[in-house]
DNA sequence: GCTATATTTTACCAATTGGTAAATTAACCA
DNA sequence: TGGTTAATTTACCAATTGGTAAAATATAGC
């Protein structure tokens, strides 16, 4: 197996593993997206500035949570908050939504494209199974 | 502070958590999405089926790793494998990438929309700022 | 200053995530 | 049969996540 011919990695002594990367917007955006009560909050936003007493009610889960998730939205800057008296309401920010559907639309044309291929493939194979033409 | 005084949830002996929810289409979808190998993968499968060999080549990172990405990409259906030889190559799966589009397109209108009002409101107090017809 | 309301902070916990190294499985080839 | 290639499984680890209960903070009103 010759392990010893992999030279820097197990050879540092304290870095092998990396130090974690500071992860991009793009991504804070998904995973913030990938819970459904974060989504409900946002969805919920979308109609105007909410209190966050307001927006745990529907959930059955205490304020603190509530406030947790609050953090993760705020910190992928998908929110933002302001001072009412003793309220703190919450804000939707549009931007790093619109970024991370861009993105999406954007590969979207990509995958759409190898089905439609493949669609086109199929339909082909089928109106003559005896001479299929390879797609490329 | 009365602490006796809610019931249920912390009387009930071993179920004062509730058993974690199975995460839905949509929040596999997203947490997918939400890691930029995972992308990156996806975006190389775009252009076409490729070897596990071949998908960890451009990343800083053992085949273990790349094994378990793709792993999550397959839960979240993103992704399916074949057999080719040795080789166990992936396709790209477009419909839970269609049905997180089609959800953030659908919420973008909203998002759009209260930034075009806010747009509206802002231009309207800069031209007049001295009624400002309050928004509703 | 006292009290109520709205929210956050702290301290804890179990489960999940993202990585590793080493061993194992599966298919092909000579 | 034995070796090579491709990929996965196992066992482990540290960091993160999603929740809780209890205490603390901030603002408003009397």
């Amino acid at each position: 197996m010759m392990a010893a011919a992999r030279p820097a990695l197990s050879a540092l002594p304290a870095l092998t593993r990396l130090p974690p990367m500071a992860t991009d917007a793009l991504s804070a955006t998904f995973a913030a997206l990938a819970d459904p009560t974060r989504r409900a909050i946002l969805a919920r936003l979308a109609s105007g500035e909410t209190s966050v007493t307001d927006l745990a009610a529907p959930f059955q889960m205490t304020m603190p949570a509530v406030t947790k998730h609050l953090k993760v939205l705020e910190k992928a800057g998908l929110i933002s908050r302001s001072r009412k008296a003793q309220a703190r309401p919450c804000h939707i920010e549009a931007e790093p939504l619109r970024a991370a559907t861009d993105w999406m639309v954007q590969y979207r044309h990509m995958w759409e494209a190898r089905l439609d291929r493949l669609d086109a493939y199929l339909q082909q194979v089928q109106a003559h199974p005896q001479r299929p033409t390879r797609p490329r």
